[in-house]
DNA sequence: GCCCAGGAGTGTG
DNA sequence: CACACTCATGGG
């Protein structure tokens, strides 16, 4: 593989990368002071930057299949416009939604997205990406510049549960290394195959998967955008816009019933409504300078 | 120091 | 079904 930068040009609208990247949906992007965002995709580190109505791709070491990766990885199928337009026929959803139009559900690779989400549980996003990072030093290939790649299945099986807890895991360290020895190479393809409701059942007989990791990897990682994840933030939001509460399965009846299929666009929104009104910013930015070292 | 975090697991009423 | 408690730890 010639370690050389591949560089192409998508049509990707509407995008937002800032909203995309720096929601707090996926955790490996880094945003440059110029705009540009950089993570790694595969075994590749990959450089975003918005002109105009393109999106420049920069991949190291390039592939020619990066633009496919990038295009798959950001949902260009996906119709924006249209879903928003569907879901603006809630009065509660639209009022906040035209600050997130370029706002797109990403595409993560199933496995990292299930560890991502593992982790995730009772931690900050901060803390999230720290984790992240942490077991792709220890455990990814490295690609460029100190950047590594997410760390395989076989990788991270193999890996201690002693080792796993001293990266600061805490007690997630031990779900992930059970996890890792109910599962091998081939359960993410036989998952992918599931029905929603399926999936989400099969997804939380795995320790440290409840309903909201279930439905996190369901939607992030397998790309069911029916599913609608339901935290702190959702929680509170659901409740004080439409006054429902209660148990989780009783929440979800209640999305599924509002928002339908695009219910994980709809969650995305709340989300980052009520997280936005309890502090400033929109997005949780990391910069370049900070996050590597 | 204090509070809380894109919860899950287990036990109890 | 709803609560209550514990889990292990670091960012803000």
């Amino acid at each position: 593989m010639a370690r050389v930068p591949i560089n192409l040009e998508l049509r990707i609208q509407p995008l937002d990368l800032d909203q995309t990247l720096g929601c707090g949906q996926t955790f490996r992007w880094r945003r440059a002071p110029d705009g540009s965002w950089s993570g790694p995709l595969g075994r590749q580190l990959v450089r975003l930057r918005r002109t105009g109505r393109m999106t420049v791709v920069t991949a190291v070491p390039g592939t020619a299949d990066v633009g496919e990766a990038v295009a798959n990885y950001l949902r260009a199928e996906d119709d924006i416009v249209r879903i928003q337009r569907a879901l603006a026929a809630d009065r509660m959803l639209s009022a906040g939604m035209s600050r997130m139009s370029g706002l797109r559900i990403v595409k993560i690779d199933e496995w990292e997205c299930l560890v991502s989400y593992m982790l995730a549980t009772y931690a900050n996003i901060p803390r999230i990406t720290m984790m992240i990072d942490a077991i792709s030093r220890r455990y990814g290939d490295a690609i460029t510049g100190g950047v590594h790649a997410f760390p395989s299945f076989a990788s991270l099986r193999d890996a201690s549960p002693r080792d796993l807890e001293g990266l600061g895991l805490g007690y997630r360290a031990k779900h992930l290394a059970e996890a890792c020895q109910l599962l091998d190479g081939t359960s993410m393809r036989r998952l992918a195959r599931l029905d929603y409701a399926n999936l989400r059942e099969q997804l939380k007989e795995l320790p440290g998967v409840g309903d909201k990791v279930a439905d996190c990897v369901s939607l992030f990682g397998f790309g069911r955008l029916e599913a609608f994840p339901i935290d702190v933030w959702v929680s509170r939001a659901l409740d004080r816009l439409y006054g429902a509460s209660g148990g989780y399965a009783k929440l979800m009846r209640f999305a599924q019933a509002r928002f339908g299929a695009y219910a994980g666009y709809a969650q995305e929104y709340l989300f980052l409504n009520e997280r936005t009104r309890a502090s400033s910013g929109f997005c949780s930015f990391t910069s370049v300078d900070s996050a590597r070292s």
